[in-house]
RNA sequence: GGGUCGCUAGCUCAAUUGGCAGAGCAACGGACUCUUAAUCCGUAGGUUCAGGGUUCGAUUCCCUGGCGACCCA
C-alpha cells in the first residue's frame, strides 16, 4: 500500500469546461511554433505524464478525446500556483485553465493560469511505457486497461457502433425494439442449461433467460409483425475463449416470411455492421482475406461435412443406420452416448469437422430436428428443419429459422426433448405449456434469427477471446 | 474433466548450480525557466500466490491448493 499523503479537504463538485482536447487540436493545430493564441480555455482530464524543469514544468493531460501538454511557468502561476502544479502526480484528475499556445519545440500546449485538483489518484498508476500486459489484471481492473490500452477503448466504441448499427438497420425496416423478461418461470428458447434464482415473496424459483425467443414469438401471436430485442442472456455452461456465462445477442422476428427471406436480411445486416466498424467489407481472418461483398455461400450440413472430411453421410442418414453414424462420429473424434438422438450425433460431427473450416461467410442450411426443436420441418429433407446457421471465421454467429408455428408439432418436439432430458441431456428444452397455449391461438408464418454480438465483435476486431470484447468478463474472485 | 505454462515492489521485468530478493518506471524528498519515455541526486516500497516438505540454507527442488492463460475432450 503506497503512502496516501495528499488528502484534499474537498473534492470539487464540478468543473466548467470550455472545450475538449480534440477540439483544441482541430482549432489551434496550425499555430506557429512559439506562438500564443490569445485564447483562454478550460479543460479537464487525467494527468498522464509530468516533466518538471525547475521554474517551468510540463504535464500531459488526457481526456476522452485525446492528450495535450500543459505548460506551467512560475512567472505565470506565482509561487503558490507553481507549488500546486508540482504537487500534481500522474493519475490525478485536474481542471486546467490557461492560454492555448505552441512551445518553441512545436508542441501544442495550454499555458496554465490555474490548475484545480478535482480528484487525486491515491495509488501508483501502471507503468506509462509498458502499460498492463497481464490479462488477468486487464480483466479484473478494466478501468486500468481502458486508461493504458487504446485497444480496450476501441473495443468499447466498436460495441457501441455495432449496437447502434443494428438498431438503425432494423428500425429503418420497420422493426420495433422490445423488452421481454429476463426472469423466466421456465428456461426456454434455447438448448442450454440455465441459472436458477429464487423469488422470496412469491416463493418460487425463476431462471435467468437462456434466450428471449419464446416471448418474442408471443408478440407475433399478439399481432406484432416485426420485433427485435438486443438482449443479455445467460447460460450455465463452461467458460472458454468463445463462451461467457452472460452474453449479448440480437433476436429478431418477422411475420409472413420464411428463412430464405431472413437469410437475405441477415446477410445485409452483417454487411452493414462490417461497414460501420471497418469502413469496408474486406475482412482479414488470420491472414485469409474474406470479402463480405460476395454473396454468402449456402451449403447443407452434409455438404459441409463432406467438404471438410470427404465423407458423404447422406446415405447413412437416410438409412437411419445408428452404427454407421456412430462410427463416422468416432472417426471424427466425437464421442457418442448411447441415448444420443441421431440428429445430435450428426450435429456433433458437423461441429467437430466442418464448422471451424468455414472461414468465408456460409449459411449451413438445414439442421436435424433433434437439435432444433423450434424450427419448422424442412420442406424437402426428411428429419431436418428449416434452421440455418451462418458461420463466419469458423464460428457460428447467427441461427436463422422458419419458425415452427404448428402447436401440435411443437408439442411433439417438446415431448422429444423431454425424452432426451430423461436420458440425461440436461440441455434439452423443457416443455412450456403456456407457450403451447399461446401458439394454439395461431402464430403467423415467420422468419427469425439470432446474432451473437460478442462473437461478431471478436471476428471483426480479430480478438482471440470473447473476454476481449466483454468489459467485465466472468472470472472467479481473485485472491 | 485432462494436459502444458504462468504468478517476484503499484506496473514491466531480473535474480548464475539451491547461497545477502534487484533494476527501470510510478510514489516520496531535493536540483534544474521549453520538456515530451526529460535529466541528475536521494528516500521508501516485498507473506517472492497460499500452505506443507526436502535442505545448514528455497523465488529456485518436491507435494497440495488458489487464480489465470493456452491446448485437448
Amino acid at each position: 500500500m503506497p503512502a496516501m499523503t495528499r488528502e484534499p479537504t474537498s473534492y470539487p463538485y464540478r468543473f466548467e469546461r470550455t472545450t475538449d482536447v480534440s477540439s483544441l487540436r482541430a482549432r489551434f493545430g496550425s499555430l506557429e511554433e512559439g506562438a500564443e493564441s490569445g485564447e483562454s480555455v478550460a479543460i479537464a482530464g487525467r494527468i498522464a505524464t509530468v516533466r518538471g524543469q525547475g521554474k517551468v514544468a510540463f504535464a500531459d493531460l488526457k481526456d476522452a478525446t485525446g492528450r495535450i501538454q500543459l505548460f506551467a511557468r512560475q512567472d505565470d502561476l506565482g509561487d503558490e500556483g507553481m507549488a500546486e502544479f508540482k504537487a500534481l502526480g500522474v493519475g490525478d484528475i485536474v481542471g486546467a485553465e490557461g492560454e492555448v499556445m505552441k512551445t518553441r519545440r512545436g508542441e501544442l500546449s495550454v499555458k496554465l493560469k490555474r490548475t484545480t485538483l478535482l480528484a487525486p489518484c491515491l495509488r501508483p498508476m501502471p507503468d506509462q511505457w509498458h502499460g498492463i500486459t497481464n490479462v488477468e489484471v486487464r480483466y479484473r481492473q478494466r478501468y486500468l486497461d481502458l486508461l493504458m490500452n487504446p485497444d480496450a477503448v476501441r473495443m468499447v466504441e466498436a460495441r457501441a457502433q455495432v449496437n447502434s448499427t443494428i438498431r438503425s438497420f432494423l428500425n429503418d425496416r420497420g422493426f420495433s425494439e422490445v423488452e421481454t423478461p429476463l426472469l423466466h418461470p421456465i428456461a426456454g428458447g434455447a438448448v442450454a442449461r440455465p441459472f436458477v434464482t429464487h423469488h422470496n415473496s412469491l416463493d418460487m424459483d425463476l431462471y435467468l433467460r437462456v434466450a428471449p425467443e419464446l416471448y418474442l414469438k408471443r408478440l407475433l401471436i399478439g399481432g406484432m409483425e416485426k420485433v427485435y430485442e438486443l438482449n443479455r442472456s445467460f447460460r450455465n455452461e463452461g467458460v472458454s475463449a468463445r463462451h461467457n456465462p452472460e452474453f449479448t445477442m440480437l433476436e429478431a422476428y418477422e411475420a409472413y416470411v420464411d428463412y430464405d427471406d431472413t437469410m437475405a436480411l441477415v446477410e445485409s445486416l452483417v454487411r452493414a455492421i462490417a461497414e460501420a466498424l471497418l469502413g469496408g467489407l474486406q475482412l482479414d481472418i488470420d491472414g485469409t482475406v474474406v470479402d463480405l461483398a460476395q454473396p454468402f455461400k449456402r451449403m447443407s450440413m452434409f455438404e459441409a461435412i463432406e467438404a471438410s472430411s470427404g465423407h458423404d453421410l447422406r446415405g447413412v442418414w437416410e438409412s437411419r443406420d445408428r452404427n454407421a453414424l456412430a462410427s463416422a462420429a468416432r472417426a471424427a473424434g466425437v464421442g457418442v452416448e448411447d441415448g444420443s438422438p441421431l440428429g445430435k450425433v450428426l450435429g456433433d460431427i458437423f461441429e467437430a469437422t466442418a464448422e471451424k473450416r468455414l472461414i468465408e461467410p456460409t449459411f449451413v442450411v438445414g439442421f436435424p430436428k433433434d437439435i432444433s426443436p423450434l424450427a419448422k420441418d424442412h420442406r424437402s429433407i426428411e428429419g431436418f428443419t428449416e434452421h440455418t446457421d451462418l458461420v463466419l471465421a469458423g464460428i457460428e454467429i447467427a441461427p436463422i429459422y422458419s419458425e415452427l408455428n404448428d402447436p401440435a408439432e411443437q408439442r411433439a418436439r417438446f415431448e422429444q426433448q423431454a425424452r432426451s432430458r430423461a436420458s440425461g441431456d440436461l440441455e434439452a428444452l423443457v416443455a412450456d405449456d403456456d407457450f403451447l397455449e399461446a401458439l394454439s391461438y395461431g402464430m403467423p408464418p415467420a422468419g427469425g434469427f439470432g446474432l451473437g454480438t460478442d462473437r461478431i465483435l471478436m471476428i471483426l476486431l480479430g480478438a482471440p477471446s470473447i473476454r476481449e470484447v466483454i468489459l467485465f468478463p466472468t472470472l472467479k474472485p481473485g485472491v
